[in-house]
DNA sequence: CTGGCGATTGAATGCGAATGCCGGCTCGCC
DNA sequence: GGCGAGCCGGCATTCGCATTCAATCGCCAG
């Protein structure tokens, strides 16, 4: 029943394998065994080597086992711009779904997407086995990913050479659903509050209203850049009602936080009320769309199947690298709230 | 000019200190000592090595370094509950501040904050630095990671044995100045809306608020249990407007997202203007209490200030194991909204 | 011209665990 | 009772890099 001194600062000294094969009496290579699923063990043998694992407070280290298996069990999630309210529920799902297989997240963020060269060669060194990207990669920086075999799924990216696989919501049909439904209701001068530059996810949302409007005859479409957040909603519509010099029917803007920020000023500093006066759509379907106060008409991504797929998508290939990328597209839940004049 | 067969499939066999010794006609421990800051190597060596390491694709290895360093560069951060929307915030803040000193952040998320004991021992497997965690240990658990010589940096919460540095907002003060504005406004009937009971951060802010109204004499305090969620801060209000027969004067809301809901509920459910008929506060500070359709009294969390100590004590404490833990409280600010009726 | 000191470099070792290979033991079956 | 087939556990090696120790080189002072 001794007890050795807890002198734990100053070399702390865990335990390896090797204690406790000692302490149990048998070979190091046992206590490995008996700690990786599957090998072969007896019964008798297993339960020394708990017994003595436990008593001497031993914990396989992941990092040497990661070392000779190949293999650390680590994905690289990237994100940026957190500031968008979607991606906390993101992370949640990816991290508790990729647990679950025993894979842990390494988190990377990003001020702007272009800053995605500063951490792209630490998640290459840390040897992560998978890579879950909602930041744009170049193609060049995908080839040197994928040249280090790491395969790559990409969040609401199109996958350009086939090099990654994507899963994305369908933006193009949700924005087009948006504004079939603001002009079949009657809408006619609209605007939009674009994202930021860099984003590809804004591109694409923004492209695709805009197109749909030309396809239903509708011009003059008057488009402010925003930032994703809820003061450039606000500054937009200033913007727009400035530039425009009368308010327009409907507002389409990239996102949620911004439609709700364009909300607000319609109410408080153009006394315009929402949805009488002027119509304003989101997209994302976060948290704050469903608050009563906006109730916003907007497109919601399904985020749970969407991590669903991700995380499947990324194991399938890092257990098999041979197999092809894929894209998965998933349809938005088309949310008719209260903050859009529509017929439905 | 002979290009290699991309045969990175099946076996990418990625290029160690050794190709590169070869290559540049060297020994490993020279590549090595150019990759590490600091180490002695000649000009011409670093030249030479840098051109080699490029030419084969060369990148250190951060496992087998962490292995033979004893040193993983990795912290966990563990967070709960994520649906507070205070946390993305933190995410990021922790993230990019870790990120400048060479560290990079292994995430884990909890459901709950009793599944800590899931990804505890993950987390020591993985040979983290350090531990920044939004969720409660239990003393048993502290005593684990204390053993294994892991410094820990508790946020938000109250560091018990002293085997941990927290570092936390004074919510006790904060709490007894939402109190003692709305009492000094004349408020007298007060219903509370805390958060879930496993919930520290709840527990604290209720009990700061009920002391503090008792301390003013105010007594029939009605609390219902929420659970930080929007729809938690609408049903708290019809529970509690239920079980009192009439509307409070104010609501002291655990968060600021159910004071929101509870707001929502007021004006939508109840035909109660806020803050004319029931004033609401809440607590943290978040984006949305911002927006002007709710513009919350509120007591906001210095997230830039407190991630920043979180982050200088923790790294303080991985340098020289030796340090004592340390315990900063930081002050909330004050931000008297308009969903409260006070005389300021 | 030579001793000596500092700066470099190379060879060898080890971090902690996984695994191929092999010898030994047990058990089954005839 | 004898022989073959598994099963098991041990030995030795390996993963990729940092680091110690010793050897070498250059250069300056005496």
């Amino acid at each position: 029943m001794e007890k050795k001194a807890s002198q734990h600062k100053r070399g702390p000294r865990r335990a390896t394998s090797y204690d406790v094969a000692q302490v149990a009496g048998v070979s190091q290579s046992a206590v490995s065994r008996v700690f990786k699923a599957g090998a072969s063990a007896s019964a008798e043998m297993r339960k020394r080597v708990r017994a003595a694992a436990k008593q001497v407070g031993y914990r396989p280290n992941a990092i040497a086992r990661g070392l000779i298996t190949q293999r650390s069990n680590m994905v690289a999630v990237v994100i940026s711009r957190m500031t968008n309210l979607y991606y906390p529920e993101l992370l949640v799902q990816l991290t508790q779904k990729f647990s679950r297989h025993g894979i842990r997240v390494l988190l990377f963020t990003l001020e702007h997407e272009s800053e995605i060269d500063l951490v792209l060669e630490q998640m290459l060194q840390y040897q992560v086995d998978g890579i879950v990207t909602a930041a744009m990669l170049r193609p060049e920086q995908l080839a040197l990913i994928d040249e280090a075999g790491i395969p790559v799924a990409l969040y609401n990216r199109r996958s350009q050479d086939g090099l990654a696989s994507a899963v994305r919501c369908d933006q193009e049909e949700g924005e087009r659903w948006l504004v079939a439904q603001l002009v079949e209701a009657g809408h006619r001068r609209f605007a939009i509050i674009s994202g930021p530059e860099d984003s590809t996810v804004s591109v694409e949302r923004t492209a695709s209203a805009m197109q749909k409007l030309a396809e239903l005859g509708i011009e003059n479409i008057h488009v402010v850049g925003g930032d994703y957040s809820y003061e450039s909603g606000r500054s937009g519509l200033a913007a727009i009602v400035e530039q425009l010099g009368q308010s327009p029917d409907a507002v389409i803007a990239a996102n949620d936080v911004m439609a709700i920020g364009c909300i607000d000023a319609a109410r408080q500093e153009f006394g315009l009320p929402v949805p009488e006066a002027l119509s304003v759509v989101g997209f994302d379907g976060v948290g704050p769309a469903r608050y009563a106060a906006y109730n916003l008409t907007t497109v919601q991504q399904p985020v749970e199947r969407m991590t669903q797929a991700a995380v499947a998508m990324l194991l399938e290939r890092i257990e098999d690298p041979l197999l092809p990328p894929e894209e998965r597209i998933f349809a938005g839940a088309k949310v008719a709230g209260g903050s859009a004049r529509l017929l439905i």
